[in-house]
DNA sequence: TAGTGCGCTGCGCTTTTTGCAGCGCTACAA
DNA sequence: TTGTAGCGCTGCAAAAAGCGCAGCGCACTA
């Protein structure tokens, strides 16, 4: 990348000899030269004082010299920065997520990949699926958690996984033991659902079309926490897909019935990544990981 | 001096296409396409990532990027330095130089220089003879104004000016009306003499030698304004060269008669330099104003 | 589906670089 | 004073690197 003759004029000082400085760069003292005497040419003036017995900086020479010690020194700076990006042993990684995935697989992953990646850092912001979308087409994100079902353009999905939607609710509920839960039965309960201020379509809805009905909503929300201290000690029921609420379903604080709606079977979520540029090596192995962390996930049942 | 692909990279990743950038380069694109390629190879690393419409860098590309830029710009500010130095717009003179001299023509010729290149910086110390030749012999200093009747080998004197010793004297002196006076003629004064602890030998007693008659000293002082004192109000008489008493002579305060001795009359004393590594242009424009100063001077009548 | 612009590559040709041999010069020793 | 050894420098032919042309496959657009 830099001209080699960078290297040549440093071991020409140091040598003070330019037959002494070729013998250590295993070159002839005829092609040095010429290429101290092309650059002195260019520069108008001498790098060297010449003697019998050798050759002196001069004060030209000199500053030079420092110059290309200084971008020498410099490159092998970048030479080791470029290796930690190359070996993912540093970087920055822009992650945005679904609320529900900040709190369930994310620190996990997270946790994980940084044992193994120390250096690496991350910015994690929670957004609405809509903005997600957006941000990674945008670029303003590396990795993206959310729905995959109505991809954007400029965006793929890494991995993908099934996540339908259910119904959440305490133990003591009605509904609670059932196996399996027609949409219908839900009519009798007070719904609470998630909200999305830019989304215009929902699968719910489309599951409700579908069947002709409306379900009674009383809370729409697009805070989780806030979902689940309403449905706890109520007889409310959460429309929401299982990953929010693992801990919770598996300390059996609450629990999880399937809804037998192929509409409501069909949403999925996934890793999001732009399709315009590929990913830099680091952020690559990130995504990767949280692929297999929801790929590990059981969220059907 | 830089490869170019320093100028090729950063037009590249400005322009975000190899074909565009090579059209700015005024080049083919295969060609800087293989320069990329093959510094990308070298590094491990792809500086690029490559789309349908044109390439984006990558993290790594973008450090490279940034080292390259740096160097370029460094690479300005050298420019400018080193042709700084050519024009002698800048740079640093030490100098070693006898009292006498920093007295009398060094501040002329400074002032001058000065004038003409203001940016340029001295450092002048007075020292003995001895002192100033090794000085020159050592590259401590870069010019020497001294005696140069007996030169180091590796000292080369760059003009030299006759500089008989006479005697100096206050006008109303019994000599001070003689056009000339012999050694002897002397005996019954008392005498001011310099006095360098670094040196072995003197002409003034070389001559006394030659002439077998020794010279009552009062003083011997390596301070000319002590002589000047001495001689001012007195009977004494200073042995030295006119070089110290330029300003007391021409107001009529002192008077210089010479001495009729043809040894006195070999003292010369010249614009000091080394004989080993050649004046960088700064040094070398100072030493041939000094030279030039020193030339204009009447030191023998 | 044809067209456009992109990065990339094989192939000759040109330019540059290289090493060898040898020149002139200077410092030093016999 | 002469001889020698080491230095920077240069002419020349061989080797290497760089170059542009033409053309490939690919992705995106109309």
């Amino acid at each position: 990348m830099h001209d080699k003759f960078l290297n040549y004029f440093d071991e020409t000082a140091r040598q003070g000899s330019i037959r002494k400085a070729a013998a250590v760069l295993n070159m002839s003292s005829s092609s040095l030269n010429r290429k101290i005497i092309s650059t002195e040419n260019r520069l108008g003036v001498r790098l060297f004082d010449r003697h019998a017995d050798g050759v002196e900086l001069t004060s030209a020479g000199a500053v030079v010299l420092e110059h290309c010690r200084n971008t020498l020194m410099d490159y092998q700076r970048i030479l080791g920065a470029v290796s930690d990006i190359r070996d993912m042993r540093t970087g920055h990684v822009n992650i945005a997520t679904l609320d529900s995935v900040a709190l369930t697989v994310l620190p996990g992953a997270l946790k994980q990949f940084n044992a193994d990646y120390p250096q690496i850092t991350f910015t994690v912001q929670t957004a609405q699926p809509d903005e997600i979308m957006q941000m990674v087409a945008d670029g303003a994100v590396d990795i993206g958690l959310s729905f995959s079902n109505e991809l954007h353009p400029q965006v793929r999905s890494q991995a993908e996984k099934s996540t339908p939607i259910g119904a959440i609710m305490v133990p003591g509920h009605p509904l609670a033991e059932r196996d399996v839960i027609e949409l219908v039965d839900l009519r009798q309960y007070q719904m609470i659902r998630s909200y999305d201020a830019f989304s215009h379509r929902s699968i719910l809805n489309e599951a409700m079309a579908d069947l002709g009905i409306t379900l009674p909503t009383q809370i729409f929300t697009n805070s989780l926490p806030l979902a689940k201290s309403m449905i706890d000690g109520s007889n409310c029921v959460g429309l929401y897909s299982k990953i929010g609420f693992l801990k919770e379903i598996e300390t059996e604080l609450l629990r999880y019935v399937p809804v037998s709606s192929s509409i409501l079977k069909e949403l999925r979520i996934g890793v999001l990544i732009s399709s315009k540029s590929a990913l830099p090596p680091v952020q690559h192995g990130l995504s990767r990981r949280l692929a297999k962390a929801l790929r590990g996930l059981r969220l059907d049942s």
